[in-house]
Order: C-alpha cells, then structure tokens, then sequence
DNA sequence: GTAAACGGAATGAATATTCATTCCTATCTT
DNA sequence: AAGATAGGAATGAATATTCATTCCGTTTAC
C-alpha cells in the first residue's frame, strides 16, 4: 500500500475545519477521519496551529494557481473577469471544501504570518486587475478593497449556501450569478 | 450602582464571539470582558450554549426590527431596496459587531432550533421583497436564496473589512456599494 | 438582620501533546 | 534463499493543560 498520510491527515483537516471550525475540531477527531493514529498527526506537524497553516497555504496556492494560470492579460476587462470567475468556480467544484475553508480561516488570530501573506499575494493580483479595470474607465471607481468584498463576498456565500444544499448548483445559475457579480462592479 | 450585569456579559459576549467566535472564547474570559466572576454569568445563563443563544435571538430580533420598520409597502421596488440597505447599515452603524456576529455563527451545530427559527422568519421578509420584485420583472429571476447570497453576502463581507480597518466606512462609499448591489440583482 | 447577588478558587471533564512500544519493510548475513 | 536485524513509521495509552461549571464564603441591598 502506498497511501500517503500526509494528505489524508490535510484531507480530513480540511473536512473538519470546513465543517466545524478551527477551534471545535479536535485532534483526535481528525486522527479518526483520516483512520491514523493521533499520534501520526505529530510525525508530520508540530501541533494543530502548523497543521492548520500547511492546510492554508496549500488551499490558497491552489486557488490562486487556479485563478492566474491563462489568464488573459491582452483580453477585454469583461473577458478577464470572466476568466476569474470561471476559474473560482472550476476551483471550488474540484475542490468543494477549500473555497469555503479559506474564507473562513483567514484570521490573524490563527495564521502565521507567512499564511496571511501568501493571501495576500494572491489577492493583490485581483486588486490588479480591478485598477487595469477602472484606469479604462469599465471598472466601477469604488475602493478595490470595497469591489472585492462585493464580488468575492457574494461568491463566498454563494458557495456557503451551496454547500447547506438550499440552492441547488447549475451552470444555469453560476452563469446567472456571474452576470449579476459583473453588473455589479462594472460602471453603468 | 444601578448597571445590568446581564447587559454587561452580553456586550462582552458579542465582542468576544465576534472577534474570536464562540468556540475560542472561554467563560472566563467573558468574565474578565464584562468585569464580573465567572460565577456571576450562570446567574444570567444556564451555561455557554444558552448564552449563546439568547445573544443571537437578540440581535436577529432587533436587525429584523431595524429592517421592517417604516418598510414602503406601497413604493418602488427600488425604494423598497433603498429602505432595507440604509437601515442595514444603521443597523450595523449603531450595533458595530452584531451584523459580523449574526453571520458568522449562524451554524445549526452552535444554534438551537429557536434561533435558526427566527433568523428563517426574518429572511422570509427579505425573500418576499425580492420575490414582488421579480413579478413585477424588475428582479432578476435567479433564485432568491441565489439572490440573498450575493448581497447579503456582499455587505456582511464589506462589513467584515471596515471592521479589520482596511477599508474607511464614509457615506460616499455605502452609496456607491449600495448602487453597485442593486445592479446586481436587478434585470437590465 | 437577612436574603439575594456576587466573586473567584476548586472541581472534574475534555483536550492537545508526548512517549514507550509495536509493526513494517528493506537490507544484510550465511 | 531464508532468516536475522536495523531503523523508521505508526500507534494509542498516559500526561499535562485548558476549560466549563460548581460551590461556598463575602458583599450588597433593603
């Protein structure tokens, strides 16, 4: 057998901190989902605190990895927007949890600072864009920061809501709420 | 001294829960916050959990109040919009960590049936709102849950950020994202 | 003076972490 | 080739810590 434990031990983490939390998900509990021992969790992460940092940066690697590979720099502002919406979605289907993870876990209370930079990072590449956007006049002239609290906020939610299975996902709707995310930060 | 102590452990508690949600801030903390002893807290309530709750029940009731006061029935839809955006905001301008604390511990796991009750019937009334407005072929058709997460979901993180002070609250700003929501759900 | 309210140390349950032991697998020996 | 041996990986019971809750002596209000 050449199960690798290291991911199933970020697998189940990745579960129980998406479903409960940080602080309600206990070590043991992670040990049982990812059938190990507790004390393997120690072999591969100092505490739960490094666990829950080497969980974040692999999920937000991911995702922005997701988000900037073919992105299409000499494209319309629309179509770019397009390119980061479809991205997300493709991102947060193929990894149904970490979408919601991420947002949810990004607290300075819980993350080294390396973990808070690599967010960072990533979301200066959307504030980038949005500034390209407005600088062309397409693009809405609120505080960047206030655009993507709309947009990534509504996306958030979104998926939240997805996941409590009260909305059912569609392309159909994913379709819909892009336009909507577009209408909302393009200027009119 | 004529100060309520229950009101001093449920302010305390609705900055701690906010700030490092329920699981992370322990009793005596509470405690120390509202400078009372421990002791005192199950005085007010039976334990966490019904603290918790009786906080949550509180703050619902009184955002849904903010919301349903002096609603239009009989204006525009976009009135009707105004209305409940503009007295989201004084709700949260006046209630600094509610609106954040409302969201971010609405969790079947943490909230009794009571609770997730009356935050069900309070956005009914937001529900019903979007629902006229689609009849009328001034919203757009998407499922009004879909239509709730993207708001809704905007403003609790927009409010996220102000609160982290990367972003400056000025009535300019909540006029532009109120413009820029309304884009969002409305047809064009 | 007395009954209720209060505070905070004490308690016990739950939790993160450690560690002595077992289990595998690959290498070596004859 | 078969058995012996070493070394790393895994385990889960034991330990140390943290936390919700209780309990009781003290203070306050009337």
């Amino acid at each position: 057998m050449t199960t690798n434990k290291r991911e199933d031990i970020l697998l189940a983490a990745l579960n129980l901190f998406t479903e409960r939390g940080f602080d309600a998900t206990t070590v043991p509990m992670i040990a049982d989902t990812a059938k190990v021992g507790a004390g393997t969790i120690y072999r591969y992460f100092d505490n739960k605190e490094v666990l829950l940092n080497s969980l974040f940066q692999e999920c937000v690697v991911q995702f922005f990895q997701t988000i900037t590979q073919g992105f299409p720099e000499s494209g319309t502002v629309r179509q770019q927007f397009h390119h980061i919406f479809f991205q997300t979605i493709h991102f947060a289907k193929g990894n149904r949890e970490a979408f919601s993870f991420i947002d949810s876990h990004l607290n300075p209370r819980l993350l080294d600072d390396r973990s808070l930079k690599s967010f960072e990072v990533g979301m200066d590449f959307i504030r980038h864009f949005l500034v390209q956007g407005q600088q062309q006049g397409i693009i809405s002239s609120l505080p960047p920061n206030a655009l993507i609290s709309i947009f990534y906020g509504a996306l958030v939610k979104l998926f939240e809501t997805i996941r409590a299975e009260v909305l059912e996902e569609t392309d159909e709707l994913l379709a819909g709420v892009e336009e909507c995310c577009w209408n909302a930060i393009r200027v009119h």
